[in-house]
RNA sequence: GCCCCGGUAGUGUAGCGGCCUAUCAUGCCAGCCUGUCGAGCUGGCGACCCGGAUUCAAAUUCCGGCCGGGGCGCCA
């Protein structure tokens, strides 16, 4: 180790030598220096104890009294917690300390005092609101369990990347500014775009269509959608975020769909292997799916739920609460993940293929992808005949010509496709069974919060 | 857009017409303690969202405002 024959100088070379967990045996009786926020303090008299975090974990800073310079003694038991601190000591095994080691500190360097009191407790032993720690994120994010959640979606992205760039697909970007012309379905948000009026982009969903004229053939993005809707619960927000692709030459949305289940199971896969610490710490444990997953049709879906008597009326979208109800039959069934097939092709976008390809179909090659009882997926074969496409919008009372960008690019070779998005925030939060999807962003925007 | 519910110290709560000079915990401050790790003990600090109204009396009831939570619809 080469900190180990490093000698002892007046100043600290670096704020960091080692993080709390990367110290070994290797390192006791030697000289190092850590540094991150002050957790705790224990002050018992001749002893002290002081309880340092960093993104690893923590470790204790042990003060003799007797045995330290008192003014260092004082410097450090006076620091108020959440203060960021560099320590230089020796590290002495401890069987008695967090970690086998104590640091017993010869040099601190205070590098940025906390205020008192805190707007809210790392540690604390109290609840907190979620609205509380939402307006001190920055404080709610110390907490090893909330970083946990975040440390698990980097992994659920990685694995995204990892699986759909090994599959020859390309990351592309859309804008989130957009003209006038949209998808409908939802509320934009308006924004001033100079003389003109332009909205946030619901979905990348026009764009990655008009990409499959291009002969990139598999492009995905990592997008944001817009969504003006005036709800309020606990699996909604304004603007999140999505692993959007679209495919082309599928011969129908089972090519997508398989593209799809693989998917999840490599997410899966990925967060199993590489987030046990985090799984733990939350108290989950996950299941990775085998494929292929579970099919069920909407008149199937609907046929069953009319058995345990709740009733749809043909070509509604399956409501909240059948959507709940759907979720534990399956679950009885041992089937956590499950498609949705066939739907309607009224209930579906105007851009979804008919089942025959004709614009008065009763179904579409439309799918959801459900997880325990929540759509964490939607996705379609997509209609790629301009005739079609026109008869489709206009079906849906949209007029044609306000899609003449996104048209034109079905007028001059466009190969049949599908694609999905595929919801992150639900992913991580019905992953880990958490109850409130604002848990699942770092800076969430609901209906009242757009700070910070 | 529709329908419920709530706002009490920094944080989380109890109180729901007079017993409130407002409970408890946590936090913060001071003191004691040589092995703490949800440390412990002693003492102290700190709050009824705002504006009207009712009443002898309002944290408590009513009205309005502001802020927030949840459900539905819609969706990821």
């Amino acid at each position: 180790m080469q900190f180990c024959s490093m000698k002892a100088s007046d100043k600290m070379e670096c704020y960091r030598t080692h993080y709390s967990t990367e110290v070994t045996t290797a390192q006791h009786g030697c000289e190092i220096t850590v540094a991150g926020w002050v957790q705790d303090i224990r002050e018992m008299g001749s002893i002290a104890f002081l309880i340092l975090r960093d993104r690893m974990g923590t470790l204790q800073v042990t003060m003799l009294k007797k045995k330290l310079d008192p003014e260092l003694f004082k410097k450090l038991c006076g620091l108020n917690r959440e203060s960021v601190i560099a320590v230089r000591g020796t590290c002495k095994p401890s069987d008695k300390a967090r970690n086998g080691y104590e640091v017993i500190p010869e040099e601190v360097e205070i590098l940025s005092e906390a205020g008192t009191p805190l707007p809210m407790g790392v540690v604390d032993k109290v609840g907190v609101d979620l609205d509380t720690r939402l307006d001190n994120r920055f404080i709610d994010l110390r907490k090893e369990e909330v970083q946990a959640i975040f440390k698990i979606r980097n992994r659920v992205i990685e694995a995204a990347h990892g699986y759909l760039r090994g599959n020859g697909f390309i990351e592309m970007h859309s804008p989130n500014i957009i003209g006038a012309s949209s998808e409908g379905g939802t509320d934009l948000f308006a924004v001033q775009y100079f003389e003109k009026q332009a909205f946030l982009s619901q979905s990348p969903q026009l764009y990655k269509q008009t990409m499959m004229a291009t002969g990139f053939d598999r492009v995905y993005e990592i997008a944001k959608y817009f969504r003006a809707e005036q709800h309020n619960t606990r699996r909604h927000l304004n603007e999140s975020t999505a692993i959007d692709l679209e495919m082309a030459f599928v011969r129908s949305e089972e090519d997508v769909m398989g593209t799809l289940e693989r998917l999840i199971r490599h997410i899966w896969d990925h967060v199993a292997d590489n987030c046990t610490d985090e799984l733990s710490l939350l108290g989950v444990s996950i299941t990775v799916p085998s494929l292929p997953m579970r099919r069920v049709t909407y008149d199937e879906a609907v046929e069953r739920l009319a058995k345990s008597g709740v009733d749809i009326k043909w070509g509604d979208d399956i409501g909240t609460e059948a959507e709940k109800l759907l979720g534990d039959l399956m679950q009885k069934e041992g089937c956590e993940f499950y498609f949705i097939t066939k739907y309607p092709l009224e209930a579906k976008p105007f851009y979804a293929m008919p089942e025959n390809g004709m614009a008065d179909d009763r179904y579409a090659r439309a799918f959801d992808l459900e997880l325990n009882g929540v759509e964490i997926t939607s996705g379609a074969q997509r209609i790629h005949d301009v005739k079609l496409l026109e008869e489709r919008i206009t079906a849906k009372g949209l007029k044609p010509s306000d899609f003449e960008g996104y048209l034109k690019a079905f007028r001059y070779g466009m190969p049949p496709h599908g694609g999905f998005g595929l919801g992150i925030e639900r992913i991580v939060m019905n992953m880990l069974g958490i109850q409130n999807i604002r848990e699942c962003t770092l800076f969430p925007r609901d209906r009242m919060r757009i700070s910070p």
